[in-house]
DNA sequence: TCTGGGGTCCTAGGACCC
DNA sequence: TCTGGGGTCCTAGGACCC
């Protein structure tokens, strides 16, 4: 168990790394989204801090965020861009020596066994800038969940520490959804059991709150509230449970047998990683979202765990089969869960 | 305003078995 | 006849995160 956790959290990456190799669009509102077209379904993955200061952010549709911000650059998701630019920032911060867990594109934790994390952070802000000509903010506590939470008090380019002993000084007050793992169902679960703030859900019994949320989630959120996360920092080797593939379709398709050619299509892009990463396919799950956003999902079993691409189509339209409803759908998905012996 | 795509983990209920 | 109690596995849905 290191002593220090660090979180180390790029700021307003993607749309970052597009101003890099864009110079003419620095200062300017930058959104990043979709394929780039704000007229059509999709959402912002990253904004750029001047298109922020027009209310537009992540996860907001494109057509919005057009709304608020009709000036902005509207810029494609150019995924590749993004994971060689990640990949130097984790090479940098391996390059400390230290053991790093990656948590996306643009996120990692760094766990620390020395007596300064704060020359550790600065350290990692300067290998990072030289690496990428990016900056980063640095979050240092005593666990996972406490430098986590820190980070965003450093952003932009800055530097915060969040301790045991500062918890409820910072993070008191706050409501429970700045946590991270409290999202908005969760907060309002809670504060209808009149559990409002950080304090006041660290003080909740956890065998009282696993009776209104589940014997496991219970006692977690109170430890949440708490400040305490006992994961430890870990570099292995990630392996994936599934993988998948969806779309949203422009328009709605409302032919059934449209809906069949396109499952079959997505059950094939699915098989093809999947052998690409040499794990057999245990499971197939077909997810359907109906007009207006009704989602449902269906599963079927393969017979024995393949990478067999014509068993994968024939076990999506299996799965699609058991779908009762015929209304227009607006987006199809196809997952393959791998054979867990197979790692 | 009309809501992406790619993931993870937990829960509840039913089936099934002893 | 009016039916326990425990365990495990599977499935669909929910919630959350980047």
């Amino acid at each position: 168990m290191t002593r220090w956790v660090l979180h180390v959290d790029m700021d307003q990456f993607i749309a970052a790394v597009e101003v890099l190799r864009r110079p003419e669009l620095r200062g300017r509102p930058v959104v990043v989204g979709g394929d780039g077209d704000p007229a059509k379904r999709g959402v912002v993955s990253t904004a750029s801090y001047e298109a922020r200061e027009f209310g537009v952010h992540s996860g907001m549709p494109l057509r919005l965020a057009l709304r608020k911000c009709p000036e902005a650059v509207f810029l494609a998701v150019d995924a590749q861009a993004y994971e060689a630019v990640s990949a130097k920032v984790m090479e940098s911060l391996r390059a400390t020596g230290c053991v790093v867990e990656v948590l996306g594109w643009d996120e990692a934790f760094v766990g620390y066994d020395g007596d300064d994390p704060r020359t550790l952070a600065l350290d990692i802000q300067r290998r990072v800038l030289e690496a990428t000509s990016l900056h980063c903010s640095v979050g240092i506590g005593d666990n996972k969940l406490q430098a986590k939470l820190a980070t965003d008090f450093g952003k932009p380019a800055g530097i915060f520490e969040l301790s045991g002993r500062t918890w409820f000084e910072v993070l008191g007050d706050r409501s429970t959804e700045a946590l991270w793992g409290i999202g908005g169902k969760t907060a309002k679960k809670l504060a209808a059991l009149n559990i409002f703030s950080v304090r006041q859900l660290a003080e909740t019994d956890p065998a009282e709150l696993a009776k209104h949320v589940g014997p496991a989630i219970g006692p977690w959120l109170v430890s949440l509230g708490r400040g305490e996360s006992s994961s430890q920092v870990s570099a292995e080797r990630w392996i994936p449970r599934s993988c998948s593939r969806e779309t949203t379709f422009q328009q709605d398709i409302e032919e059934w047998e449209k809906v069949r050619s396109e499952v079959v299509v997505l059950a094939q892009r699915v098989g093809a990683d999947a052998a690409a990463q040499q794990r057999p396919v245990a499971r197939v799950v077909v997810k359907v979202r109906f007009v207006p956003f009704t989602t449902r999902t269906r599963g079927q079993a393969l017979p024995e765990p393949t990478n067999d691409i014509a068993a994968l189509e024939l076990a999506a339209l299996a799965a699609l089969e058991k779908f009762t409803t015929r209304r227009a759908v607006r987006l199809l998905g196809v997952r393959a869960e791998f054979d867990s012996s197979s790692e």
